[in-house]
DNA sequence: CGTGTAGTTGATGCTCCTCAATTTTTGTGG
DNA sequence: CCACAAAAATTGAGGAGCATCAACTACACG
């Protein structure tokens, strides 16, 4: 988002920032003076809502870019989850810059327009479906931004997912067991926050609601033959 | 969004449209010739699921925008909801004229900023909260749009409500009924979509959570005097 | 009138939340 | 280093909320 050159050359002063694990780097209601983008390290960004709940937003990580308001004032707050590099640009000399200079304003541009897709792609994963979906396409998604080595290292706590979801984070828990049961994922750590997937192929079904095909389809088996009796676990991921 | 004057100022050409209820505008997957803004109407922009669902992402009213693609397709279908008038403006000539246009280029920032804004304000709605809050927030968010002499009428179904909710168009029905049971709107037609207000601080108190609030308490009151009884209705709207 | 569409209402049960207990990890001070 | 407390995560029992299936009403249109 962020491209020094562009930035540089257009006498736009730069910041390297370095933030330690759950410092905040801006707050709600603050004054919008940078914009910024993640070089290095995982944040966050939420709203508080009535009734102590929180909403995550987005999970930000290297080359997302965030800060970029239409008004002047953050409409979020970000925290960083590990510790980050950041980039920081002021963002009146930006604004400023971009109003006679059409590489700078189609920067601006294609910022708020990916963020848009973000927002909307983001939207669609968070509204949609059943808990097992929405982990399902949540772990795929982490695989393609996080993964080193065939292993995903989430730098979140369930919470933090419990929350982007609306979810509670007993109900993430038991989603993660229930992926680890059925061997579509294993643990790594203790904190069971390293994660090697296993079986893509399964976990692809279950994000793009294989589990409610073939869930139902073995419900209406079943009352077709009018069997009521139900595999052991609360908690089995749909499939076999 | 669209400025007439600004348009036809850098040589863009104009289309105005007139849309009858139930067509398509354009759908997922086609060439984006064209940028749009609402005149005069009501349409929606959907995406359809696997799994024979559908996500109504965003309902367009007057002065809305719509189709400002990032890719050379669009990436979902619009429909019309009412017969409408809409205005049209060539896209490739406008990102062409945008280039060294300083005024046409902030036009497009700043139509992708403010479609950033909805896209994450309807997000919060869509996600977060039970039914009752959703729906006291899409009544209040309508109103705004559409009530003429303290009437709102909506121009979509149940079934669209649902769509852009997640939710089932049975939940919805129950939860207008709720709503009007407690005489905090009323209907003015057979088919209950001429709706008025009657006690917006109640709506506002159940569209910011009042109702999980009131509703709490009473369980735990209810919980420390061991008094399991509820009240009747299934469906009752949260408060007294 | 029959047919189709939109909407309401009821019964039943799955999904996820709430509350609670337990385990493991992390941080802190002696 | 270990003891202790606080935080993070798991797991279980029970219940609320919403979905599913189904029946029913009301209106529009040929």
């Amino acid at each position: 988002m962020i491209d020094r050159k562009l930035l540089s050359a257009a006498n736009i002063q730069i910041i390297d920032l370095s933030c330690a694990a759950g410092e905040t780097i801006y707050e709600r209601g603050a004054l919008a003076q940078f914009v910024y983008a993640v070089e290095e390290g995982a944040l966050f960004r939420f709203r508080l809502l009535p009734g102590c709940r929180r909403s995550i937003q987005q999970f930000l990580f290297a080359s997302d870019g965030f800060g970029y308001e239409i008004g002047r004032h953050h409409r979020d707050t970000v925290q960083a989850l590990t510790d980050t590099k950041v980039l920081a640009a002021g963002r009146d000399a930006l604004l400023r810059a971009a109003a006679s200079n059409p590489l700078l304003s189609n920067l601006l541009f294609s910022a708020a327009a990916s963020a848009l897709l973000v927002a909307e792609k983001n939207a669609e994963i968070r509204c949609v479906g059943t808990v097992t979906e929405k982990i399902a396409q949540f772990l795929l998604e982490m695989e393609v931004r996080l993964s080193k080595r065939g292993e995903i290292d989430l730098p979140m706590r369930r919470h933090h997912i419990a929350d982007y979801f609306g979810l509670t984070l007993e109900t993430v828990s038991r989603t993660f067991s229930a992926l680890h049961n059925k061997k579509i994922i294993q643990f790594r750590d203790q904190r069971q926050r390293r994660i090697v997937i296993c079986d893509k192929r399964r976990l692809r079904e279950l994000a793009s609601d294989a589990s409610i095909f073939e869930e139902s389809s073995v419900l209406k088996t079943r009352k077709a033959m009018n069997t009521p009796e139900m595999p052991p676990g609360q908690w089995a991921v749909g499939g076999t």
